[in-house]
DNA sequence: AATGAATGAGGATTCATTCAT
DNA sequence: GATGAATGAATCCTCATTCAT
């Protein structure tokens, strides 16, 4: 039993107890003390580590899009080219790991929490960029100017199916999700620039 | 002279606060004082009106979805055909009145409380069969047995659309968000079921 | 029992217990909860009167000054030349009602606040005009020139009469401290502007 | 090289970081941590020199007056006669050392501690008893049986002078309190019995 | 000697809710 | 119908103090 060293260990454990307790509450209505209480510990230790419940929020935030950026970038390396790796981000986004109850729940948390918190703000800022990014270079050759519009879209959908599976019961199903993405992705591939439905 | 005839009054006032102060605080961390304050009123008129703080809450719920299904149900009944019929569907999704900055915050704060209020889960389920059969309806001539998926599809989409308006600073832009949904609905009717991106 | 226009009621125990508790702890170190208690209340209604603890002894500060202000008015109208009006404020800066012990020791406690909070410090600056300002135009006739800073020792001695209360244990010895301070008065003023010693 | 000898090095930081602290921050209001952070050390090793909080503000008032005691001792010694003997008296109580800002904060916080402490009581009393002896044996010959009453009185002003000290902002003016107990003194000695103003 | 780790106890403040008028 | 009065229950956060290393 390391007495020493003992911090980043203390404030991982509190990261994920931090994403649990919101995934179980669903609701950002969690206490310091529910929280240190999961990670096994004293909320009094819990506020020495981290020096707000804030604190908390935005590390579990961090760690949340660490994993997703993780995974993604993970899966990008394995894929051939710019169809490959479109599926790929698909894939990553609705992994069991990023698509778990409990991460999807917190996830969209912290996203509501943006609207309050700066620097929420300017992680989600991030994520969006960078996803917008990642897409769009990889619809570049495939879809020429309209690159942007359709990452866009993809993007959007994405949080959508992010939002209706933090909202049914049961467990979430991570095929269905790549399916319906993958599927507008198809139909925005299919051809050219007409637009009259 | 005992003023009678009060109570619609006040609980149309007291929804509508609700509403302007879960938008302007971009959560539900909004205090019943607050909101009677808003609505004119002393906090324990509203909760004569309201037995709870959460009644409140979805009574506002309620109200948001009402006023967005009526202004559906108006366009749809000027729309001619299953392609009018869906654009109606989607640009009533977006028009001012639904997809003003305040709305847009206090619906997705109600759509997370329904991880937690039974009632609230309830509300949601119900827009979504709605939204399910109005789109799904209209898709049947137009893509067939694909119908079901593309309107679940289209359903997430929109509700991505509002989750990163909600995230947005700056104002709505709806028309933004009709172009990226009506983008989606052309290239999945464009034809068949070819699906390997 | 009344229920409507209990806040100055309220209030006024609140000041009272305030300085009591203070008295009896000797230091600041008193909490709203032990406050409220002895004002027959609980600690949310104390806070609901008065925001804060900082309030709280901000009012209690300005309620043992201006009790001292009226003792001291009262005592001025009733005083007939010069003389008169300085033994007036003397006796009334150590008359019982002044100089009871709790009162003392929250005086001084307050004082000593005054290097912390600006409001306090604003209230001891007025105290200290006041006192320069009656003592001052009260010398005039009697030390001529040298009455402003006849009056300065003066009411430094006061305040130092009162310091010396609060750490003696036992009854408070108002007819001492007149006696300290009248002979201090006739020493002065017993003749020129010789300075030696 | 283990270190040794390091305990009183260590208490007399201690000591010192306490009376700044308490100096600037205006109050007892200080904790553990910041004193043992000023003095160069961990709050473990402040709580392993002194056992507890209080000792360390029980030491730190031991250091100041041992301070005042030494420079009036000194003073004394290079005095001739009972009026020199006196101003000697006076003017260390106000020399700079003394009167920094930051000790005369700390010495009126820690004179309202003895309300609370009976070991800073003592001290106090300490302090009181050596003050009216060392005046009251220079006032003897000056004075006659008026020693006692002029010491007290004197004594009083001279805690008056510091306890207005405490309050004014800006640098300290140990020159005007010298010269306002000077001239309480002269006007004690001036001459007779007479009391009456 | 020295400190990071750890916690229990406490305290100010907030707030939904109830009640008497 | 309407509200000021009132409170219990929480919750975040602080801090003196202890302990293992």
């Amino acid at each position: 039993m390391p007495k020493v060293g003992m911090e980043p260990i203390r404030k991982t454990a509190l990261v994920k107890a931090t994403i649990v307790e919101i995934g179980r509450a669903g609701s950002l209505d969690v206490t310091v003390a529910q929280i240190a209480r999961r990670a096994g510990m004293s909320s009094a230790l819990a506020h020495h580590y981290f020096g707000s419940k804030e604190d908390m929020f935005l590390a579990a935030m961090r760690h949340i899009m660490t994993l997703y950026g993780a995974e993604v970038r993970g899966a990008l390396a394995l894929a051939q080219g710019p169809k490959e790796r479109l599926r790929a981000v698909i894939v990553a986004s609705f992994s069991p790991a990023n698509f778990r109850r409990e991460a999807v729940s917190a996830w969209l948390n912290f996203w509501l929490l943006a609207q309050t918190v700066p620097e929420a703000q300017r992680l989600v800022a991030v994520y969006q960029r960078r996803m917008q990014s990642t897409l769009g270079s990889a619809l570049r050759p495939l879809a020429g100017p309209r690159a942007g519009e359709v990452a866009a879209g993809l993007g959007s959908l994405i949080d959508g199916l992010y939002l209706r599976q933090a909202l049914r019961p049961g467990a979430p199903d991570g095929d269905a999700a790549v399916r319906t993405a993958m599927a507008y992705l198809a139909a925005e591939l299919r051809d050219g620039p007409d637009r009259s439905p």
